[in-house]
DNA sequence: TCTTATAGTATACACTTGTTCACCTATTTA
DNA sequence: TAAATAGGTGAACAAGTGTATACTATAAGA
């Protein structure tokens, strides 16, 4: 990547902005109009060099101007879980108290929920008392996974591990100890794909 | 929202992924094209459909379809800064690797960006080496809050404590010491308001 | 039965858009 | 000094693109 130019930092920066407010990338017109460059030739100069350099592609056809970065801003909707109910399916309606828009990288495959963790069980695994889990709703689990669990109703995070028959759930902290689970009321309702925590005032993610 | 017809569906989906792939959305002819529709007004009812239902919605001239439920405005799309190279400003477009959308709650402000945590001088507060800091952009911090500091050109991630007239960084890790700051190249370029962790495969949130 | 919505084909047209070419002026570099 | 780079103007043109119109056909509802 060569340096810019001044001029080219910020006609970068509006084709970048430009895209980002409205979904599609602006037409050479629309850039020289945003910088009174009175001729569209004046623009595609520019345009061309931020190519040259590395900073855009071209694709065919009209705006088809293209950041050389990826943006992965596909955006779905992901429901946030609330206290689960005994008894309930942990994605029922009756469970969710409202929904958040999350990026494809941190909602991926279909059925990822949100969940606010109580406790400290996790907190040797960056995951304490407060913070929102991302999961990936799967019934399996392989050795080493941080798991979302229902025991007797009751959900719980912890690390999941199976010796020969028996499933072991291990907490990341070193005052509690390790729940052997012997095929009760035992089924896996997620995986643990990302942690969110809320640094600011309400420590809230609605 | 109403339901859509199966064809409908097919459609918006395909704009979506070429939008994703492309950064741009695609042209009627090229829907046409992919759907073997063998007129451009074949799918251009299609597309008006998905506007009418409230799918979409159009801008003026060539490629300007545009997603609706991606571009709420309760959605904004947040800079992820890469390596931050020596003399430029942290928000200059020659830092950013990449653009992830994020929910009000987690972009509060303007001028919000993410960085990857590289070190484990924050360990205790939760935040480790890899994960991702949601940061605000602000000059000035209270006591206590955790802040992106730049020292000499680098940057580096404390908590912040004012003493006087000197300035305390205090890592959260028994085996680091506090850093005491006394007005050389020193400034604060935000604010930490949220950390996320990727706990899935690349860890990457682009 | 009539109406509406869905789905598609074919043709035509106007506008948007990208691009090229010639020409101009500074500034920087070899 | 000559050459390259950056920045810009103006006019003209070809291709890409959106849209309108007319026609056909099927399925679902009132």
């Amino acid at each position: 990547m060569r340096n810019l130019t001044k001029r080219q930092s910020e006609i970068l920066s509006f084709i970048e902005e430009y895209r980002s407010i409205n979904g599609y990338p602006p037409s050479v017109r629309e850039i020289a109009k945003r910088f009174s460059i009175k001729s569209p030739s004046g623009a595609k100069k520019h345009i061309d060099a931020l190519v040259k350099k590395g900073y855009l592609k071209r694709g065919k056809g009209a705006r088809t101007i293209r950041g050389e970065r990826f943006y992965s801003d596909n955006v779905r909707m992901v429901p946030v879980i609330g206290k689960v109910a005994a008894g309930i399916p942990i994605l029922a309606v009756e469970n969710v108290i409202g929904e958040v828009p999350l990026p494809e990288k941190l909602s991926e495959g279909k059925e990822v929920f949100i969940l606010q963790i109580e406790g400290d069980s996790m907190v040797n695994a960056g995951i304490e008392n407060g913070d929102y889990i991302v999961v990936k709703g799967q019934q399996t689990a392989e050795n080493g996974d941080i798991v979302v669990a229902i025991i007797d109703g009751d959900a719980t995070v912890k690390r999941f591990f199976r010796k020969g028959k028996t499933i072991i759930l291990q907490p990341e902290n070193e005052n509690m100890k390790p729940i052997e689970v012997k095929r009760g009321d035992f089924t896996i309702a997620g995986k643990v794909i990302s942690v969110i925590k809320m640094l600011n005032g309400k420590h809230s993610i609605l």
